[in-house]
DNA sequence: AGAGTTAATCAACACAGTGTCTATTATAAG
DNA sequence: CTTATAATAGACACTGTGTTGATTAACTCT
């Protein structure tokens, strides 16, 4: 009793629209009639798979949050003092970018203007998380700032990629982002010495 | 013919009861009933003010973007080889904490979790409007990442500051954002030398 | 303080989309 | 081929919307 080819062809179909139409009208403005129609199946059928529209919208968040957490498990939790060495971080990096890269559509939709701010919420404390993990216990003094300043950078730099159409290889984006960690966004922009 | 009391007390209702609202149960589950049953006056009064909850919505940002960009212009506009100097980077920054200030309620809502993420990207993009024309014609390698990664750093940190209950005095905030952009996160943190 | 203006109220309206249901048809698994 | 179950179609009551028309209340200005 394998499951069913329908249950997945309909779901596949359902997450594929709610990206489109998330970019198109909004997420506010998306309607389970709206997504049916364009999907083109029954109204009716939507509410065997899901409960609502947020059902879906957390479903499909729920997937990539742990797609994210997976590869940030087989990764390891490195020590903070090791981030400016970019050799170590760099195929970490790499990793992330394939990752989002493989989940494109749905995260330039719901982390585009039009998309979940609670998505991007929940990523900061995923990473948050991981950055406390890695410190092991160790505090900075004024932390929470520093690390709502690195973890907003990076998503504001992935955010930036997903709307430009990942025009960069994700090695490319993985060296661009730890040389910005490492020099600080004016250095690296060559803005000081 | 003076403005209306009236007019001038319902708008104000309207306003501080949606940022109650949106912090309360989301910017999309707000609706224009709850509103006007919170803040005690007739659903059809609403509409003799704005057309939606959009347009409400919309209004109510325009007000701070307004108010944003007329400091900006007081300010004026720095060469970003500049922006290293923290003496003359304070005070500005200073300037737009006291106003972030100001509007504290309705920009934790708005900018946080359940509020709107169309309003963080007009607010990036009026900020890299600044920048361009602070640069006035000059570019970078990578210079859209590296606006990019300042930009989303900054509005982290704002985030971080509206959600925490604004603890740091506005000079304080100035301070930190400074530091943090002059050596980058890590080296602010004490992480690398 | 009083006349005129206009904001706010109240009730009613058709309309959109929701979520649930039942009976029926179509398609997949074994 | 038989059995199970996913998808369809239509109907249901319900909630919120945006507009309207008639009435009441509050403000402005002289």
């Amino acid at each position: 009793m394998k499951e069913d080819r329908r249950i997945k062809r309909t779901r596949e179909k359902i997450r594929e629209t709610f990206a489109l139409l998330i970019e198109e009208k909004g997420l506010d403005a998306v309607t389970v009639k709206d997504l049916t129609e364009r999907a083109d199946f029954n109204r009716g059928t939507f509410y065997l798979h899901y409960q609502d529209k947020y059902d879906l919208l957390e479903k499909s968040e729920e997937e990539v949050i742990r797609g994210i957490t997976a590869i940030s498990d087989s990764i390891g939790y490195n020590d903070p003092s090791s981030w400016a060495d970019s050799a170590r971080m760099h195929p970490s990096a790499t990793a992330y970018f394939e990752f989002l890269k493989q989940h494109g559509n749905f995260l330039k939709a719901v982390m585009g203007p039009k998309g979940d701010p609670s998505f991007q919420d929940k990523l900061k404390k995923l990473m948050i998380g991981n950055i406390k993990k890695a410190a092991g216990g160790k505090t900075l003094p004024h932390g929470d700032y520093i690390m709502a300043f690195m973890v907003s950078a990076h998503l504001g730099v992935v955010q930036h990629w997903l709307d430009t159409g990942m025009k960069e290889t994700p090695e490319q984006m993985a060296g661009l982002l730890t040389a910005m960690n490492k020099y600080g966004p004016l250095k690296s922009g060559g803005l000081t010495s």
